[in-house]
DNA sequence: TCATATTGGATCAATATTGGATCACAAGAG
DNA sequence: CTCTTGTGATCCAATATTGATCCAATATGA
């Protein structure tokens, strides 16, 4: 067999995640194993892990290990599995606008407390594009749970549920810089603050302002 | 076989506990017992139970040990039935006004026509409420596919698949009289005009009027 | 009922493991 | 040649694991 490259590694590692043979959150061997295991030296591995990193299937953390970030696909087949981000977003921009009102009316001390908290991790995690935005999409069902209203976190449910959201995020990681996630961070602050000082409509423009900036990113992202 | 850690240790669980080796409320071994038996300290074991617990599969009790919270049946995208009304009509107000502004953006003439066709059902049904709601259902619908939008039209379909939609429905005939029907009808006829002229902020404005004419007829069958 | 055993919760300091970063060198491709 | 890529090695910083001890909640059984 040939020597192995980086590329040749990240690909053997991504076929591997993506056949589903680590469940989400599940660790993978460490680096120095790893490398001995496909016997290349361990900053080529890193290498090819760097890569599945930016392309958000895995996250590592330093001093602990590399996690599969990957949700494996359910066979669930329902037709709106085929929906296109663009789709995706146009939908968002339905629902969450308003969600942020309903958040105004029906949210408690405690579930602020809890959107603060996300807004928290977000900003601890500017550097790490992957983590980012796994806590970005916490923050989002979060804000639909404060709205306490059952059909619409079902809806929110369903729609992150569907299968080219993953591809998309993934493929926003590539063009997520600092600068982006800090304007959403502000973003995301001035949903909450909107929210807590009870001004309905601040909040939603605040929210529309948020995906307007998202759909921007995400032509951007298609056109590459 | 290499030194297990505690994500190890959690995926291991979480495998045995997906497949079935343990039952729904079963109690897991003690943890001392469990740290023998995987050769890692307690305080490993217990972090993994820890990460088990924050996925739900598992609760674990004080001085009592660590049962198995996961039931087998997959809870699979279970069509949300059990929504009462005021969540449904939450959920359109949240829908329904940015419907109308994609209808603007993609509908088409023979859209609009058959929109036409629909209002023209509803006011020759002004007498006849059972009619008239079958009727305003599809005028409804047809908003949603004429966003050309699947993601959105299933969402709308998911909506009206809601079980209390159709009592909501059946007791709305009760104080639906000619004059509240007129109203409706020229609500829809507003909202189909700011369509055709292309004003998108004027058709939604008028969704929302019409939303909440809804509402408030609700809220009157609510309180009988 | 009450004493005792069992179980999970919490903390701490020492140690081990892990990823991050850098360097000099070598092999191969253009 | 030059540039890229991989290698092997080393050191660093972050995190995890350990083993021990004590506490608190629950279970058990006389």
């Amino acid at each position: 067999m040939a020597k192995l490259g980086a590329a040749d590694i990240a690909a053997i590692l991504r076929r591997e995640i993506l056949k589903g043979t680590y469940f989400k959150g599940e660790k993978l061997p460490p680096s120095r194993e790893l490398a001995e295991t496909y016997d290349v030296a361990r900053n080529t591995l890193r290498e090819a892990l760097n890569r599945l990193g930016e392309e958000g299937l895995i996250s590592t953390q330093r001093g602990s290990g590399s996690y599969v970030q990957f949700t494996a696909e359910k066979p669930t087949a329902s037709p709106i599995q085929e929906a296109n981000p663009l789709e995706l977003i146009d939908a968002r921009f339905a629902l969450e606008p308003h969600i942020c009102r309903l958040c105004v009316l029906h949210g408690r001390r405690e579930d602020f407390d809890r959107l603060e908290e996300l807004c928290e991790q977000m900003e601890h995690f500017a550097g790490d594009p992957p983590a980012f935005s796994e806590a970005d999409t916490k923050f989002h069902e979060r804000l639909a749970l404060t709205t306490k209203n059952g059909l619409i976190i079902w809806l929110i449910g369903q729609i992150n549920s569907v299968r080219s959201q993953d591809e998309w995020t993934r493929m926003r990681h590539l063009t997520l810089n600092e600068q982006m996630i800090a304007d959403y961070n502000n973003q995301h602050r001035q949903i909450l603050n909107a929210i807590r000082s009870r001004e309905p409509e601040r909040a939603a423009n605040q929210m529309k302002t948020h995906l307007e900036s998202a759909r921007v990113s995400l032509m951007r992202v298609a056109e590459a």
